[in-house]
RNA sequence: GGCCCGUUCGUCUAUCGGUUAGGACAUGAGAUUUUCAUUCUUAAAAGACGGGUUCGACUCCCGUACGGGCUACCA
């Protein structure tokens, strides 16, 4: 039997790369086994839905390349709808199975009722549930009669589910072996709301089970509830169906303090999300290639074994087991996820990166031709980290010099040489240009006929050409600049010294 | 507070009882280079602590400490 995932997201904002490590795990471990990985939409907290969250999950998937193939946004497939809201007769339906069971039952204290409870020893957390539930309005304590008049009535009321004292629930958890939990620690977790929504616990187990889930795989943060999730299993009598467990370890802040949030992208100043969302930039705006994230997510918490660290999406494949994910949580780095990037960068050819570059480019209004991007990255792929670099760092290769960093340069022009200079310039012109290592070769012997140094002459054409000390070999920016080019910004930048 | 999970260089990690504890990021030094970057060489850097078990423990067990998670009619 092939196996099947799931991606489960709620869409109260976007996602962050926490749960993109997670849907990567379940994509991988679907494509390793051949299985099928689908996304479901737990909507069921209409308080917290976000406009818009649904679309950017979905399109957040689609440009990490970890596309489900079953689900809300994929076509959906045979066991939908795959959207929680949509599907609230299911959850009501199965809620009531259980109160017939006389595994759950339905509870009618308001809010400040359970506030009183919870008050009556507020140094430790009071839980509603076997050592409190007999001191609560519900239908364990209410007469038949009593529950039916309330209900008539439409009170607003829960359905929870009821556990059993003192038996010890195993969890087999893939990564971290057995977890045994007494139930006299477990409450009496809320399945249907108040509002006839199911909560999390109630659906997902519904829908895992329904849509034959075979592999949970999920945050840590879950953990603790997951005895609540076999017991439910078991009261449905899905025992021999219930899915095998992964919870995966959490990604911590840069500091450790805690696991990463939304809000931390701002806060330490680095990107948390695939994509832009309320105007902060995500992994791909600030030019993130998404197989390098996730090549960097893949190693926060698995590894091969080996020390390779750069894989393709089709070793990761080959290779996944969740046998190797790490049991501690990770700190998210910033500065490794760069360095996984410069990799992509300079492992892919200059086509390929030209190609990815051209609408960069063109957005930014720099009309040039796929030959001249070709080049312009074989020129700057060393010096750059994310593709919007070559536009950034790169900008003279698209545009005249904005500024001149003439400070050092100064020290070695002498306004008495122009017209040796000039006549560097008239040199140039006749040479070709696409020939570097030739060019050089001249320029050189040109600089010790006039008795110059290189040392001195280098440094002016670099800054004349590039605005910066910093950049390529100088050559190899006429190279790519071209005769006319290179004269105009010869002329200018010996004029602009001259001002001086 | 309670329950659960965890703990190897600053960070991500390898090691599945016997290693000079390896690699990568970041950092320092050096080489290459007209600059920057790339590349290469190199340095410093770790088994939380205390008990066991064992001929032998980073590895297994227990305890402590520390960290994290959960403790909602949120997921």
């Amino acid at each position: 039997m092939s196996i099947r995932v799931r991606f489960a997201p709620s869409p109260t904002g976007a996602l962050h790369i926490g749960g993109i490590r997670t849907a990567l795990f379940n994509y991988l471990l679907a494509k390793k086994q051949g299985g099928t990985f689908l996304l479901r939409i737990e909507d069921t907290d209409q308080g917290r839905y976000v406009e818009g969250a649904e679309a950017y999950i979905v399109e957040a998937l689609k440009w990490c390349g970890i596309a489900p193939t079953e689900g809300v946004g994929f076509g959906d497939g045979p066991y939908g709808p795959y959207r929680q809201s949509e599907r609230k007769a299911i959850y009501q339906q199965h809620a009531l199975e259980l109160v017939e069971k006389g595994k759950a039952y339905l509870a009618f204290d308001t809010p400040e009722q359970l506030e009183a409870m919870r008050q009556t020893d507020p140094q430790n957390h009071v839980a509603y549930g076997m050592h409190t539930r007999m001191n609560m309005i519900n239908s364990l304590t209410l007469s038949k009669k009593e529950v039916a008049e309330r209900l008539a009535a439409s009170e607003p009321h829960v359905i929870r589910l009821k556990i059993k004292e003192n038996q010890s629930v195993k969890i087999n958890d893939l990564i971290r072996g057995e977890v045994v939990v007494s139930t006299n620690e477990l409450d009496d977790k809320v399945l249907m709301k108040a509002d006839g929504m199911p909560t999390y616990h109630l659906a997902n187990i519904v829908d895992d089970y329904l849509m034959k889930i075979t592999h949970v795989i999920r945050g840590e943060e879950w953990l603790p509830s997951a005895p609540h999730h076999v017991l439910l299993y078991k009261a449905f009598g899905w025992e021999k169906q219930m899915p095998q467990f992964a919870h995966l370890p959490l990604i911590l802040k840069p500091d450790g303090k805690g696991k990463l949030s939304k809000r931390d992208g701002l806060k330490f100043g680095f990107p948390v999300f695939p994509l832009a969302w309320e105007s902060v930039d995500g992994f791909k705006e600030v030019g993130f290639d998404p197989k390098a994230l996730l090549n960097f997510l893949a190693l926060l918490g698995w590894n091969d074994g080996t020390d390779k660290e750069i894989f393709t999406i089709e070793e990761l494949v080959d290779l996944f087991a969740l046998e190797r994910v790490n049991k501690a949580g990770a700190r998210f780095m910033y500065d490794k996820a760069k360095w996984f990037n410069q990799q992509y960068i300079l492992k892919n050819t200059n086509d390929i990166l030209a190609a990815q570059l051209q609408p960069l480019a063109i957005a930014k209004g720099y009309h040039v031709s796929l030959a001249y991007l070709t080049q312009v990255v074989g020129l700057m792929k060393e010096r750059v980290v994310f593709l919007n670099d070559f536009l950034k760092t790169g900008y003279y290769c698209f545009e005249p010099i904005k500024t001149y960093d003439a400070a050092n340069v100064l020290k070695k022009w002498k306004r008495e040489r122009r017209p040796i200079y000039d006549n560097l310039n008239d040199l140039i012109e006749t040479l070709d240009l696409n020939a570097p290592v030739a060019v050089e070769h001249q320029v050189k012997e040109w600089i010790q006929q006039n008795g110059l140094k290189v040392g001195e002459v280098l440094p002016v054409l670099r800054i004349a050409l590039a605005g910066t000390m910093q950049g390529p070999a100088v050559f190899d920016m006429m190279s790519v600049l071209g005769k006319t080019e290179v004269s105009k910004r010869l002329k200018a930048a010996f004029d602009y010294l001259d001002g001086f």
